[in-house]
DNA sequence: TGACAATGTTACCGATCGGTACGATACATG
DNA sequence: CATGTATCGTACCGATCGGTAACATTGTCA
């Protein structure tokens, strides 16, 4: 599901000019066979065979298919907040209202089969290596999203903001692995009602 | 950190007489191995040579690396329960408390640099083919929590039991993940104190 | 000592891994 | 039209992947 828009940024960090038209498909069909398949399972070849171009083309516009990986954590990243944003700004002023907003939405993705959780997550679990540059952009998006949640628990004016920051990253984390160790019916369907009522009990009474 | 016990239990399904020995040191390099970097990130010829033995022996023993990963799987479940079982031990008859000491018990564990998370999570997300044997052993044992955590859930008078000891489980999965994703000071220490603010607000009024 | 199971040794297999040298081809601009 | 530039494809690289064949050696126990 990348969408068009920003791609350059997250080729070559847009500092070269036009950016070929191959990249283009490259990322697309990296990010869909690295998000559905993981990205040590898929090879190089698999993904200039899909995307129609030869290797010589992918190692013209990604330095490795390491940067590859990163490149398409960065267009995950971007998407991300997308949709995060979208919730946020279906609910102005109403942070208890965007996070019950947020996280339906994740229980909902969630409960389809083959769901393959979030793809900074499973990234992270992959390269376990602090270094590598594809976990370097995952570890970077959760330090954001954490940062997010806290703020937010504070505007709702709970007790002790941090943890339920906290505990809100905790289920929204458990919702993205349970949705895809048990598929259909699993525990993340109720990652919104536990939400809830964990905020409601960490509010300032 | 594989025991001496029960060993021979996760190798050829234990129907064999006794195991040869070098199966046991396979299966303890192995353990540490996947564990740590992950099971794709491991080649058989690597933990041959940290074994101190031959290729031909490893395969002697298990029939693929795929069994292999599955044997590993079956090892840390024994321990993940006998962890499990210690803290439920600890607090009889009282769910609510034998909850805390388990969940207080993954919240040290997360506070540690380099610290994995689960093996069991880390393989389904390595493995997101429902037919991978290290991924059926995974899921089995989620499938085991799962029920373990409704069934305390309801022990405890939970409202909603199901809904409770989803919640629960969403929240352990979520220390795994950020406990490797944070390392020190992460959302994970907080999980003991987070579930007993949503099992608080759970309870039958 | 004989017998047997377990392990070791060495060498090998085809497939795939990530990555590249190099010449051909398209294309825009003068 | 010519010329340079960028993208293309063919073919290839050494390394590693999981796995095996054939045979020598060890250790144990009767």
């Amino acid at each position: 599901m990348p969408s068009d828009k920003n791609i350059e940024l997250t080729i070559r960090d847009g500092h070269e000019s036009a950016p070929p038209k191959a990249a283009k498909k490259i990322l697309d069909v990296a990010y869909d066979l690295f998000y559905r398949r993981g990205i040590r399972a898929i090879g190089v070849d698999e993904i200039v065979k899909r995307a129609g171009v030869t290797k010589p083309s992918l190692y013209r516009s990604f330095p490795s298919k390491d940067e590859l990986a990163a490149s398409y954590l960065r267009q995950y990243d971007l998407e991300y907040w997308e949709r995060f944003d979208e919730a946020v700004a279906a609910y102005p002023g109403d942070p208890r209202a965007q996070i019950k907003a947020f996280l339906t939405r994740i229980g909902k993705r969630t409960q389809v089969a083959d769901y393959r959780g979030c793809g900074m997550t499973n990234a992270a679990v992959e390269y376990p290596d602090h270094s590598h540059p594809a976990r370097v952009v995952s570890e970077a998006n959760k330090q954001e999203l954490r940062h997010r949640l806290r703020a937010m628990a504070a505007a709702m004016g709970a007790q002790d903001p941090d943890t339920l920051g906290d505990g809100l990253l905790l289920l929204i984390e458990g919702a993205y692995i349970s949705g895809q160790l048990f598929g259909l019916g699993g525990p993340a369907q109720s990652v919104a009602r536990n939400a809830d009522l964990l905020i409601e009990a960490s509010l300032k009474k």
